[in-house]
RNA sequence: GCACCCGUAGCUCAGCUGGAUAGAGCGCUGCCCUCCGAAGGCAGAGGCCAUAGGUUCGAAUCCUAUCGGGUGCGCCA
């Protein structure tokens, strides 16, 4: 139930009533035809500017047309007042049933409330994380798990069907350091002297890793040729450490639907089919590609390599896809990848890069337009740097890993549910800074205590209300008669509400989960805000002594406001708290 | 050199795919607890939306150029 597109409904059919009628041409163009609320709430509820969009194709004034629309409009029910301002708008100003019916439908339809058809089924597949499987996640991961998961959860929200899927680079030499590495724990399990060179992985996570592998194999690769124990050794110790990361994700609150390796792809011809699919549409070729202008590599020398024709579908450069010693470069399977997907059926893909990826982002799509023939888009969100502050310092340092912040440091600190929504608190392609201390802070600054803290007091409204035996069921106060929540304070708070499903679209549709953090916290500011009117004005209260009726016309507000706050955190991953403590 | 992202209040950031007088928090000034949680709220001051053009009824938003910051740029994934 989207408010705004019941009166843009309103508003297109009294313009073909007008085309009807001759006082609009006929066959107008109306997509440009927008209800939204106004800036300005002095302005009224919601305004549209039919009038400027089509005076220009209709060649009448604005104005003109806006008179004979808002008259119009007004003979709606809905509708307590049409007037026209400025250029041509029209303003609308919304009858009190309207909002009343918005708190009952917020309570008949619970967490669902928002829940929006504009997906329509239509497959989406969410690729998020995809960290390396050579050890813990950091905070950079930790944002984009969140962001991916977040938006996963929102375009569930609004209709669509997700998957969310994890890429394992199992296929490329990291994992072949991965095994070294933990191959010289392994030495150091049977009493040896090791020392980590330059170009393996020192971290103490692998320590067990090693010890594990001496439980399993004892002393059989002891002093072995490496050719004798690499094959096997990478694959215990990527299995182990994709345990690791799918316990860091489990502890985040993040669980993916699929994880796709990478090296599933090799010697399975599968890589191969990619590539001639391209091969068909004339998009492969042998070639020796020009020196990057103004920063010439110091050893570049021209080199003729097998190239993917990436420029033909908006890539600046054509990108190599094979080594010359034959091998693929890592985009070959990357192009396999994002193929399998396309022939898996998704209508849209969704990338989720750290921000130092933003080199691959043409190319990436280049392949998938090519192999889908521009059928299925991919949108690849950036997800930039978080910076760590502790007490306002910059803060760096790990636990476990020595090197670097992990998601377990950062979860253990704050735990998961602050963590998810201050990462969600910025636009993707921003920065954001992360402090441990100001993220527990239980005060106004912290927008994620804000929200708990609106959710909170809700909760202890519904407390004393029992404790005066009302009946506050979501059935009772679905069915309470609003005729009386007509105060000003209390509708703007379920202005608030009917806004909701709009946002939920809006933010679906510009991949923008942050959005939903913004409005919980507008969301809870308006209801503070009425809180606190009920300090100079008694009748506010939610609970009105002695007058159940009352109390519970007024209840069914604030649960309302519960329930909406309750769906959002909810597509953030956030659990509501019932009390802060 | 080229590409991508960014430039909005003193600070940190929103800004509804083009709408009216550009918003919030922090900080600053002044108020509000005999009252459901003041862990809050109200009011005030603070802006050339980097700059210059363009598109149109209308631009912080779209296009072009310039300035400033970040990231990336052929066998590393």
């Amino acid at each position: 139930m989207n408010l705004f597109d019941d009166l843009r409904s309103l508003v297109i059919d009294s313009l073909a009533a007008m085309a009807a009628e001759g006082a609009l041409p006929e066959g107008l163009d109306t997509r440009n035809v927008a209800v939204e609320p106004p800036r300005d709430p002095a302005h009224g509820d919601m305004a549209t500017n039919a009038a400027m969009v089509l005076a220009k194709p209709a060649g009448m004034k604005p104005r003109d047309i806006a008179t004979d629309l808002a008259a119009r409009l007004s003979a709606d029910p809905r509708v307590a007042l049409a007037d026209v301002a400025g250029p041509g708008f029209i303003n609308l100003r919304l009858a009190p049933s309207v909002w009343q019916g918005v708190i009952a439908r917020v309570l008949s339809d619970g967490t669902g409330f928002g829940r929006s058809a504009m997906g329509q089924g239509e497959k989406v597949n969410v690729e998020y994380v995809s960290a390396n499987p050579t050890g813990p996640l950091h905070v950079g991961h930790t944002r984009g798990a969140v962001f991916g998961d977040a938006l996963a959860s929102l375009l569930d929200y609004a209709g669509y069907e997700v998957t969310r899927e994890y890429y394992i680079n199992d296929g490329g030499a990291q994992v072949d350091v991965l095994a070294r590495s933990v191959y010289l724990r392994y030495l150091e399990a049977h009493g040896q002297e090791v020392a980590f060179e330059d170009g393996t992985y020192p971290g103490d996570y692998l320590i067990e890793v090693g010890e594990a592998l001496k439980d399993k194999v004892g002393d059989a690769y002891v002093d072995q040729p490496e050719d004798v124990w690499l094959e096997d050794v990478r694959e215990f110790a990527t299995e182990r450490m994709m345990d690791l990361i799918r316990d860091d994700l489990a502890a985040l609150g993040v669980s993916m639907d699929r994880f796709f390796s990478e090296k599933s792809l090799y010697g399975t011809g599968r890589i191969e089919a990619a590539i001639d699919a391209l091969r068909g549409k004339g998009l492969i070729y042998v070639g020796v590609l020009e020196p990057p202008k103004g920063k010439t590599p110091e050893d570049w020398e021209p080199r003729e390599q097998t190239l993917f024709k990436s420029t033909e579908h908006g890539d600046d450069v054509d990108r190599p896809i094979m080594k010359s010693d034959g091998s693929w470069t890592y985009f070959a399977p990357d192009i396999a990848y994002h193929f399998d997907k396309v022939e898996r059926g998704y209508d849209q893909l969704i990338d989720v890069f750290g921000a130092d990826h933003g080199g691959y982002v043409k190319r990436m799509k280049a392949a998938v337009a090519a192999l889908s023939d521009g059928r299925v888009p991919l949108d690849i969100k950036l997800t930039q740097l978080v910076k760590l502050y502790k007490n306002g310092e910059p803060f760096k340092m790990s636990k476990r890993a020595g090197t670097f912040v992990t998601l377990r440091d950062v979860v253990d600190e704050v735990g998961a549910d602050v963590t998810r929504f201050v990462m969600l608190t910025r636009k993707n392609d921003a920065p954001l800074d992360f402090d441990f201390d100001k993220v527990l802070e239980q005060s106004k600054d912290n927008p994620v205590f804000y929200v708990q803290y609106a959710h909170a007091r809700v909760c202890s409204v519904l407390r004393k209300a029992r404790e005066a035996g009302i009946a506050v069921d979501d059935a009772t106060l679905a069915g309470a008669d609003l005729g009386d929540t007509t105060h000003e304070a209390e509708l703007a708070v379920a202005k608030k509400l009917a806004e909701w499903p709009r946002l939920v679209e809006i933010a679906a549709r510009s991949h923008e989960p942050h959005r939903i953090a913004f409005y919980l916290y507008d969301l809870a500011s308006e209801f503070h805000a009425l809180w606190n009117r009920g300090n100079d004005t008694p009748a506010l209260r939610f609970l009105q002594e002695g007058d159940a009726a009352a109390s519970t016309a007024k209840i069914a507000l604030a649960r309302a406001v519960a329930v909406v706050i309750s769906a959002g955190l909810g597509i953030l991953g956030v659990e509501p708290v019932e009390e802060m403590r």
